[in-house]
This record gives C-alpha cells, sequence and structure tokens, in this order.
DNA sequence: CTGAAAGCGCTTACAG
DNA sequence: CTGAAAGCGCTTACAG
C-alpha cells in the first residue's frame, strides 16, 4: 500500500493536521516540525492522495473540454491553448469528442453534477435543454445557449461582408456561400446572412448552400455546391475544412485559381498543418481560447460575467483571390 | 446543496448501502425497493458523487495523455482515436501539452502516484529516470522506456528503405534526408539507420539533417537541409509538419515538383486538412490508439503485457513521386 | 434482500 | 504553532 498521511505523522512524530499544513504550504507551521515532516514524507516516498483532497475541498481542478472531434485543425489549435491557459491556473482538461456518440454531450452535465469536473467548455452544436446545465459552470463558443451561458465568438457578420466585397472588388461576378449549418441558434449563421444582405445590396442572385453535416462529410456538400452552381466564380466557403475540400474539387475539376474560381474561407490560416493558402478571416483561436478559460474559471468561481465576448478577426490574404 | 446519497436513503426510507446498491446496479435489491429507491432519486435531482466514489474504490477512471502539442495533425488524430477507444472502456481522457512547460511530463508520475489519473500515454520524448515510473501504468509510442513500459510502433526500417527504393527506381539520383531527432532512444531513429543504409547499399553519399527540435520549428531544419544540399532531387521527409515545411520551401525555390524534386513522407496522409498529397509512409493511426490503450488499461488491470507491438504502415502514392 | 457501521485519505474548524 | 476529532460522500464486508 501506499502511504498515506497517518503513516507520515507517525513517523515524524506529529498530528496529521500537521501534515496537511505542510503539503498545503501553509504558514503556520514551525520550521523544525515542517523539516522533520518533510523527511519524513521523503523517507516513505509519500504522495498526497488527490482523490482525499477534491473530496473534502469539493473541487476537482479539472475542466472538460467538450469539441466534436478533435482532430481538426480549428478545434486542436484551440484545445492546444485551452490546455495552456487552464494549466496556468492549476486546472487540466479533460477531452470529450461527442461526434461519434452525441450522448456524450449531455453526459458533461452529468458530471459536473457527479463533480467530475469543475466545469466545461462546450464547442458542439447539439441541442440542450436550456434547464439542464442551469447553475453549470460552461462557457460556449459562437453559440447563444442562455443568459447564464457566456460565450465567445468572432465578428462573424462584418469579417464575412468585407471578405465577400474584397472578392467582388477582385472581379467576381457569380458569388456563391457554402456552409456547414450549425444544429442550434449560432453567431455562425451570421456568415451566411452577410452573404444574403450583401447579394441583395449588390442586387446578385443568392447561390448558398448551407446544411447541416458531420465532420468528415464535407464532399457532399461540395458535389451539391458545385453541380447546382457551376456558373460560380467566387465563393466563401464557411470553415477550414470545407475550404480544403472545395480547393480540391475546383482544381480537380479544372478550374484555375485564382483565375476562373476565387475563394475566401472563414478559418484557414493554420500554417504548420498545410502548403496552401487559402486567403481566409482568420480568428484569433489564441485570444478565444484565453478567453473562454478566463471566463469558465469566473463561472467556477461564482462570479459574474459578461454574456457574450466578440473578438476582432484578421483578413489574410493568400493565393485564392486575385490581385 | 446537493443531495447525498444520505438524503436519498431518508427519503426513500431505506440505508444508504441499499441506495448504493441500486447505484451500482448490483443485483441483489428487490423491486420495490429499487423503485422507492429510483424515485426518491429523481424527486432530488440526486446525483451521485463521483468524487467520493472514486476514493473509495480507488480509481478514478481518467488516462493521462502526454503530447508535445495537440495541434498537430498526428497527435490530434491519436488523441481522437484514443479518446474514442478509452470511452469505449469507461475511461475518460487527461489531455496535457507537454512542450510548452516540459515538467508537465514529469508530473505526470506524479499525478499517478496521486491517484488523479489511473495511467498514462506517453508520446514525448523528454528524458526520464527509469526508477521514477517503475510500476507505473504507462503505454509510450515508438521509444523504447524499459522493459516495464509496453509501447506501439510502427515499422520503421523497413516502410522507409522501401520509400527510398521506390523514389530511387523512379529516378531520384542525388537522395537526401531530413527528420527531427527524437531526444530519446526511438525506433524513429531506425528511420535515419534505413536510410544510411540504403545510400551505403547502393553506394550513394549520404545527405542527412537530423536535429532535435520543437514542434514549430521546421523551417530551420529545411532550409540548413536545402543550404547543405541543394542538389538534391529526392528526399525522404520523417514527420508531417516537416514535410509541408518543405514542400512549400521547395516549390517557393523554384523546383517543380516531382519532376526537379521527389518528396516522400513518413506520415502524411491526412486528408481532411490538407490538399496536397504527399507520397508517403502512413502510420496505422487508429489501430495503434486502440492498441495502446488496450495495452495501459491491461497495465492498469496489473496483467503483464508484450513490451513491443508492430504494426504495418501502407504506403501511399501522392504527386510528389514520378509516375 | 437489507441495514448499521467502518473506513477510503484527506481538510478544517476548534481548542489549547 | 500544533493535536484530536469531525466529516467530505461514498462502498463494502458483516450480520441478520
Amino acid at each position: 500500500m501506499a502511504p498515506t498521511i497517518k503513516d507520515v505523522a507517525k513517523k515524524a512524530g506529529v498530528g496529521i493536521g500537521t501534515v496537511s499544513r505542510v503539503i498545503n504550504k501553509q504558514k503556520a507551521v514551525g520550521d523544525k516540525t515542517r523539516d522533520k515532516v518533510l523527511d519524513a514524507m521523503k523517507e516513505l516516498n509519500y504522495s498526497p492522495n488527490k482523490m482525499a483532497s477534491q473530496l473534502r475541498k469539493n473541487k476537482t481542478k479539472i475542466i472538460a473540454l467538450l469539441v466534436p472531434v478533435i482532430n481538426h485543425p480549428f478545434f486542436a489549435k484551440l484545445a492546444y491553448f485551452i490546455e495552456d491557459e487552464a494549466d496556468k491556473f492549476g486546472y487540466t482538461v479533460l477531452l470529450v469528442s461527442s461526434q461519434q456518440r452525441v450522448e456524450k454531450e449531455v453526459e458533461i452535465i452529468s458530471r459536473i453534477k457527479r463533480r467530475e469536473v469543475d466545469g466545461a467548455v462546450f464547442v458542439t452544436h447539439f441541442m440542450h435543454d436550456e434547464k439542464v446545465f442551469k447553475d453549470c459552470p460552461i462557457v460556449s463558443i459562437d453559440r447563444t445557449f442562455s443568459k447564464d451561458v457566456p460565450y465567445v465568438t468572432s465578428n462573424n457578420y462584418d469579417a464575412t461582408k468585407k471578405a465577400l466585397e474584397y472578392m467582388i472588388e477582385k472581379g467576381a461576378k457569380k458569388v456563391g456561400f457554402i456552409g456547414s449549418k450549425p444544429l442550434v441558434e449560432s453567431e455562425v449563421m451570421d456568415r451566411e446572412r452577410a452573404y444574403i444582405d450583401l447579394m441583395k445590396e449588390k442586387n446578385m442572385p443568392v447561390r448558398s448552400v448551407n446544411e447541416i453535416i458531420l465532420h468528415g462529410d464535407e464532399s457532399r456538400l461540395v458535389n451539391d455546391f458545385m453541380n447546382k452552381y457551376p456558373e460560380v466564380d467566387g465563393v466563401f466557403v464557411s470553415g477550414y475544412s470545407l475550404s480544403q475540400v472545395f480547393y480540391k474539387n475546383a482544381v480537380d475539376s479544372g478550374r484555375k485559381i485564382p483565375d476562373d474560381m476565387q475563394i475566401i474561407s472563414y478559418d484557414g490560416e493554420f500554417t504548420q498543418w498545410s502548403v496552401n493558402q487559402i486567403t481566409c478571416v482568420e480568428q484569433p483561436i489564441e485570444e478565444m481560447a484565453r478567453k473562454i478559460v478566463d471566463l469558465l474559471i469566473k463561472k467556477i468561481r461564482g462570479e459574474t460575467t459578461q454574456t457574450r465576448t466578440v473578438l476582432e478577426t484578421r483578413f489574410v490574404l493568400g493565393s485564392t483571390t486575385k490581385k
């Protein structure tokens, strides 16, 4: 058996309370006493049992991160910075990919209630009953759960409109939109709204395919779009995977990029991952991640936070728009 | 305060042991009793406290996954399947990215000792003292910790040799190797060994750059290589990120691929992530992940396992080698 | 089939 | 500054 606090106390000839105070680095311990305890701990190769202190303190210091899939550039990058930021505050991240088993999403709520984790980040689009997560420390991205759930988003509407205006300025005449629609009310929908509004303003016809799909199922959407609107010479693609699939499809179908087809995507600047540089609206993923953790920790502490946080995107020129 | 097992017992008019048996779905409970308990649980909106049962059972049902960075296609894909497989066995995955703070690697060992997690997957290259992780349930990838630590790897040597032979057959005359060397003894080193052996067999000069670098620092290595061996017309690149950087660098420097420069990489088939298809040796990441979890759970249960598991790679033709 | 009780390994008032 | 004791919310022999 691993040594317990009792063994340390006995060996050091002190009470267990004193050992606990040494472990938790509280001031009120005499120097010689502390040394005795420290020696005993070393000698026994003692490690304090976290499960016990968790139970006593009613804190796990764990947050759950819920993503549809982790092997996706956006979610992976977000996870990277969330983990990094959480670590700074002594929290670790429990990773949950929900796409294979959607029940995992609602299970997270139980996990908070069961005190397996202190809180959770929801980066998913499953529909939930508002009441279920009442009083649960949760932060989300893009989507509007309810007033109780703070979320971080980017300036979807403005950024999309600006990007489309740029493309039109560069000569695109038949402009389309392709996206994978979230299941629930989310600010991601503002991207298509911006597109539609701009088409109206410019008196251009709407050529849009925006459907609910799973990650990994992008090809179907792209094929639909290409069959429906083969004449398109400029497209706004909402999402990184989709833009990669679209790019490939366009090239394979003999189109020259950007001459025959200009492409701008929402998300796309993941230099490590890919050689292609698609002109894109880049979300400030790092900043979003840090803000999310910041909000979540406040929630866990019971502090009040703002509901909506909007961060600015950056327009990045690549090789898929004309000069 | 959240209701406890005591509250449920009182409301149902039974003992707390009985409630516990209902929670844990043990058979030995009468139907009417169970119903009473279930009703009380529902009425109180009761969730069993996991921290308490963990402490009693001395199990967390959590495994730690230690990677240098999660936002990398290989690690992200591995994480995806590890999470999926672990979930099947009732385990969840604690995500730890160690590159920003290397101490995290050794902290994992303490976390096992402290019973924060039941075991860990090490996908990193930091050097550790063998004795430290003695008796800790740990599984690794590619690297040889010690006999106590099982690991999963791929047929690095054979796959690399075969790939290089293919490239030479397709006309490469000045063949180089570029890789990021692991810090510790790892089967990844077999890739360079295979290259060097083959060069000897073929009587071709060795043109190799193989250094220790951090993820995100690939450009320097590629530049080194290009400056040192500008004459190269075929290269084996060990690792996905490196291959992407290399590809881009080659194109930017005016080389036509595959005419002026053939490229084969170890890792590379991540279709979702990138449009480019580099000819590559593809590791069976899903299979590796599932095997890792399988081994780790056996270790946690105290069963003995084989130390080394080798899985077969697949050679995937892309557009970076000649027809 | 079920209840009362001990105990998992800690933390934290409470005295002194 | 320090010890003895209660208690966090469960699980699990032990009786019955």
